[in-house]
DNA sequence: CTTGCAATATGACAACTTGTCAGCTATGAT
DNA sequence: ATCATAGCTGACAAGTTGTCATATTGCAAG
């Protein structure tokens, strides 16, 4: 998080280097990404910015929980649409995020997806670790219509939810990356039907529709 | 992948830089990681680390990748020993992994629980993504006992593979972070419960079990 | 042998990196 | 006008990485 004397800043002066910060991130992996480039590029001075940030990983920390929290809403304003169906409100969240992302070439989702394109060699998975699962499952669970779902312990929905999230957000990315692929689509929507219906073997009286389909 | 030349090096000379590296990555998350230090403590010179490997990362995925492959074994076991039954195999895989590390404090499997520990941070789960999804899944997928799974498509399997991989794996290495706390087993077995039978709502057919538990 | 050639080894080097800190400047209160 | 406090700054030490010209080795053919 950065200091006070940072979020005290003229918003111009703050977007100016999260502005840089976002170019270089998009550039270089986190690794590679250097300091250097990014106040140079941002015009401010070495010491000013470590007056800001503590480090690097705090300000690409900063940077990216602003997009990942855009998304979050995203998801929110979809349990909404869907009244509360997760299943469904999550297949809209994909369609959602590669329609804006295709319109608006770099607009926020799109500095998103780069960021998370370019780092997705050692550590891109840690970007869902970023998520401050706590505040958000709570958010997501008020959305949630429970009674779609099996639930059977106190915890189940925050088991559920960050199953899915989990699984889910890669292929959200993925979807991006291969510029909305339909075959990406397709497996995210058998994914979320495997969730649903279960993977485990079902029991004569249960299994009506597998065999129905199959014939075996 | 390290050049030939280092896999032609005496084994014992191999071990002295693989050590050294594994001490190093141990200590500090990947980033921080110093291959100076590295080639100081194997007593190699600069010069020729990058005759072996080209990279820090290079290294890095070279060495865990062994750790990974043998994890992978311990689950092909299991599932050996459960006559193909996943979630089984899944549970004692996480017993498996528990037990052994109590007892051989840094063995083979403690150091990569070290070394999974200390890079917990930015890129933690970037380790999953090192392993080569295909290969593994072809050799897991031999193990498996469709019978005991609903699978209604060909990549069916696969899906659900990769679906328990990448939500069981970081409850493992949660499981060998807290010291085997019992709340992570249960977690997992819930989770794994979870999977199983579908998330969800049942129609009124099917939700006897769920009624007789809870009266509701 | 010994000549020669390719493979391997080596450490000094240039070109970066990062975080700190002593001293500077601005702001506003007394 | 004075002074404290908060904020600003760039030079700096201590480190990092990858390269490369040169030295060394191993080995095959003459």
């Amino acid at each position: 998080m950065p200091s006070s004397t940072f979020l005290n800043l003229p918003a111009e002066k703050q977007e100016k280097l999260l502005e840089a910060a976002t170019r270089e991130f998009t550039r270089r992996p986190f690794n590679e990404a250097s300091i250097n480039q990014i106040i140079k590029e941002a015009g401010i001075p070495r010491g000013s910015f470590y007056m800001y940030f503590t480090d690097k990983e705090d300000l690409f920390r900063y940077l990216l929980k602003g997009y990942v929290d855009q998304l979050f809403m995203l998801l929110e304003e979809c349990l909404l649409r869907s009244r509360g169906d997760l299943f469904r409100a999550l297949m809209d969240l994909y369609d959602y995020v590669q329609e804006k992302c295709r319109e608006q070439h770099m607009g926020e989702i799109g500095a998103m997806t780069e960021i998370i394109r370019c780092n997705s060699g050692m550590q891109k998975n840690g970007l869902l670790e970023m998520l401050d699962s706590e505040a958000l499952f709570q958010r997501l669970g008020g959305a949630v219509n429970p009674d779609l779902l099996d639930l059977r312990r106190e915890r189940d929905l925050g088991d559920v939810l960050s199953a899915l999230l989990v699984v889910v957000a890669p292929m959200i990315y993925s979807g991006l990356q291969n510029g909305g692929d339909p075959a990406t689509r397709e497996q995210l929507e058998n994914m979320l039907d495997i969730f649903k219906r279960g993977m485990g073997a079902k029991s004569a009286a249960e299994t009506v529709d597998k065999e129905t389909v199959y014939g075996n």
